[in-house]
DNA sequence: TGTTCGTGCTAAATCGTTATAGCGCGTACG
DNA sequence: CGTACGCGCTATAACGATTTAGCACGAACA
């Protein structure tokens, strides 16, 4: 029932447990233990399937080979296939990964933040919620290996790993531009994440840089936490209050959805009447028909990088900030298509 | 940096760690301790913000208050979901959750079940691979607490949770007849995964109650690991090859989802030159134009009582096997249509 | 012959907690 | 007046590993 120990094994061996410790962690040679010795230790630990217990491994050594991973949402498409890519990276490094979901809710993620410190977990791998920084700073300040993920706290310099919001966002809007477009709105959400400030700030940019314009009336801002119902008829009500509206970009997939239903409740066409654009990829836009065009993160990217940066962190400590920003792709369907342009 | 233990607060408040222990363990009373220095033990945790080890309590009480979750793809909708709540069921009993995907891969599977045991999980809930039977047997033979999820091993009475894949194929089937569909076709996969298997049986049941046939020429394997274009292809050689073909079965949402693909390659139209229906929901199949008829799994459900069944074996050891078979819900979409009978 | 050194191993402390056994003191009881 | 008991607390061992310091022995050297 109860597992075996390194004393069953030095009993059995008639050696003392520091020696097998030595030689199970591969200082026989270096701790002058004999061939003879090692050999006997190391049958006798395979034969018995010696499991080390990292419980205790981790009082003594301090390091539980554990990190945390926090999300806004594990069930999301975006973070689920981070942490797919999270463990398989960390366990190559002989790390596991606790995870745990905020929902953004700042209450939600101190309380992860607490457990995961109960836990003594190595390292940190943080989606950050709003006004989470007096905490990313107590565990900056205590020198623990952390990563922000897709967003990061503009006061506060730490390593983050994210894509490119701004030039993601800049890239669809010069698309749209350039498709045709012209009487263009934006879908974001009223949530104050820094990545949807950018998102909007790199569309606008674009939008200014070629003399289009982004008035306050074609931006809507869908509450968080809306019910799809709420969502979907506050965005059908937006797109009814703009007549010749011809484009819209969404500041995330799930908006993205829901205005493929406003849309489709409101009897228009997705590529024809009007077309649609989303930052995020999902399968249901890959699918759709017609497919509907989106900037795409690199979520296998961001995941390896994250967990290098991670990994960097715990294992030299040197104080030298990781920020890294990968680029977006857009992707290009059938939501958006080359529109003649009515002569001014 | 290192953080407070009891030490520190038995020191200060000039008392020994035992009477801490007991204080904070809420055995003050119980173990006659006064008011007085229960107070002031108790103040002095709160100002030293003191969080209890919880490697060392594990290691001296032998419960680690984690569990081990094995999915077969944590990005997959299904398991991501199911994560999701069962991180935060366990969250309310204090427990925390480790994760790692199988691929349904055996090896893999064993790795994790290897590095679970090192790291001294309380309880697992797991997903079966083919093949793991030995390794299930060992772990109920060491009776630790184990619930399986989403399938089940035949040959070995355990703990488990799953949907009704036999209802819920049968539901489908009948559905489709009802609607007065009658070239009929399914598409599974080559897996021996059991809720395969009884979702075949399920449909190939209800066609059988009404005198529908499910010859072997309707019946298309899918290889387990092809990729999107091998599966797409294959479909669509598998529907040319039956003229007249109006209903397709799959018995799971990626194979839906490759069907889709399929139909709209060929040009046919969903819903009306052919149906279709999937077991496992999808955000495609709502959102979807036609949206697509499915046999939805009670994901919430499943994950609830997946840790009430788990937390049931944790707290006492009762040595009564639960399996909790869940009903599936049929969802009907525009993808399925009453079909006027050809008259006979 | 006495000292030094290398070899091969081990004793014991330690990590932070919990659990068991029990100590010293005062009071009550026969 | 002796003892039994209740009270409030503590000493100590234990969980299973790692790590530091060092022991005993024989060989080599002066």
């Amino acid at each position: 029932m109860k597992g075996i120990s390194i004393k069953d094994i030095a009993k059995q061996a008639g050696v003392s447990p520091t020696t097998v410790s030595f030689v199970l962690n591969g200082k026989a040679k270096e701790k002058r233990i004999s061939d003879q010795v090692s050999k006997k230790i190391l049958k006798l630990a395979a034969k018995l399937k010696y499991k080390p217990n990292q419980l205790a491994r981790g009082l003594r050594t301090g390091k539980t080979k554990t990190i945390g991973l926090i999300v806004e949402d594990i069930a999301n498409h975006f973070f689920a296939n981070v942490a797919k890519i999270v463990e398989e990276e960390a366990d190559k490094f002989g790390y596991k990964v606790l995870y745990g979901s905020t929902e953004d809710n700042l209450v939600k993620a101190r309380g992860l933040l607490e457990v995961l410190e109960y836990r003594q977990v190595d390292g940190y791998i943080i989606t950050p919620t709003p006004n989470l920084d007096k905490e990313i700073e107590v565990l900056k300040n205590s020198r623990k290996p952390m990563v922000l993920m897709d967003r990061y706290l503009p006061q506060i310099p730490t390593n983050y790993v994210m894509v490119n919001n701004f030039q993601g966002a800049y890239d669809a809007a010069e698309y749209l531009i350039e498709l045709g477009y012209q009487k263009i709105a934006l879908v974001t959400t009223t949530s104050e994440q820094i990545q949807m400030k950018e998102r909007f700030n790199g569309f606008s940019a674009a939008m200014k840089a070629h003399r289009a314009n982004l008035p306050r009336k074609m931006c809507k801002k869908i509450p968080f936490g809306a019910t799809n119902e709420e969502a979907v008829s506050q965005i059908i009500e937006f797109i009814k209050g703009i007549p010749g509206l011809d484009a819209i970009f969404f500041t995330t997939n799930y908006l993205g959805i829901y205005g493929i239903e406003s849309v489709k409740e409101l009897g228009m066409k997705i590529g024809e009447d009007v077309a649609l654009i989303s930052f995020d990829d999902h399968d249901l836009f890959r699918l759709h028909t017609p497919g509907i065009t989106c900037v795409a993160q690199p979520i296998h990217d961001i995941a390896r990088n994250v967990i290098q940066v991670l990994m960097n962190e715990l294992n030299q400590h040197n104080n030298q900030i990781n920020q890294v920003v990968l680029p977006a792709t857009l992707i290009k369907r059938e939501s958006c298509r080359k529109k003649a342009k009515t002569v001014a």
